[in-house]
DNA sequence: GTTGAGCGTT
């Protein structure tokens, strides 16, 4: 993995997670790792990927030694261009075992900080509007794009007084007929088109005969073959 | 071959 050679999460007790944001899909940890390194004493690089295609999920969790040079190293990387895209780099707010996270910083669970009431504020007093007021405001001209389409939108209407009807193919139904409950795994893949693939109170064998078949022998060859096809695929069927 | 809001692994 995108680890130093350790499996897991070498050392969370005394290390603070900054969040990589906006990073592209080509990027890894490697070339995130000499980035933050540069900054200050990274401990652990991880990039979260997909199971299924294994492919970055677009954001990595660059772990730090000390809270300062983390810090330093979200205030200077965070809007850097990397890979021609730019990165958002901030303190983790979540933690792996979904814990809270203070600046990084992995704090007690909300049971056990529940005993703190001092001076506790229902709503946190550090909220700041420096979100996406940053280098590059994407979403301004966004908005900007947005109001001109919608005033396009009124100008050039499709005419008809249906704005919310929105059909794909009304000719064409999306889903005429749902999967059955039964478990099938490709109704188009095997040779069988109707419900029951394999049919306990019929022979396969008078089947082929009645059906047109030059070498019957192939074809019963072929069915035993297919039968155990059946089977390896779908054991459960049988039984 | 593509995409773009968000919070993590043995």
């Amino acid at each position: 993995m995108s680890h130093f050679g350790r499996a897991g999460p070498p050392d969370i007790r005394d290390t603070y997670s900054l969040l990589v944001l906006n990073i592209t899909f080509r990027t890894t940890a490697d070339d995130l790792f000499p980035l933050f390194d540069k900054y200050g004493k990274v401990v652990d690089v991880f990039i979260p990927r997909d199971r299924r295609s294994g492919d970055s999920r677009g954001f990595a969790f660059v772990r730090y030694k000390y809270a300062d040079e983390a810090q330093k190293a979200v205030e200077k990387l965070d809007g850097r261009v990397v890979d021609g895209r730019e990165i958002m780099v901030q303190f983790a707010k979540y933690g792996p075992n979904a814990e809270r996270i203070h600046k990084g910083k992995i704090m007690e669970p909300l049971e056990k900080i529940k005993g703190r009431s001092r001076s506790r504020s229902p709503r946190p007093r550090d909220y700041r509007h420096q979100s996406r007021s940053r280098s590059g405001s994407p979403g301004y001209r966004k908005e900007r794009g947005r109001a001109k389409d919608e005033r396009r939108s009124r100008s050039g209407s499709y005419g008809s007084a249906s704005p919310a009807r929105r059909s794909p193919s009304p000719g064409r139904s999306p889903s005429p007929r749902r999967t059955p409950p039964s478990r099938g795994r490709s109704p188009a893949g095997n040779s069988n088109k109707e419900g029951s693939p394999i049919p306990r109170s019929v022979s396969p064998r008078g089947r082929v005969a009645d059906s047109r078949t030059p070498s019957p022998r192939n074809s019963d060859a072929e069915v035993s073959h297919e039968l155990h096809f059946y089977n390896c695929l779908d054991p459960d069927v049988g039984g």
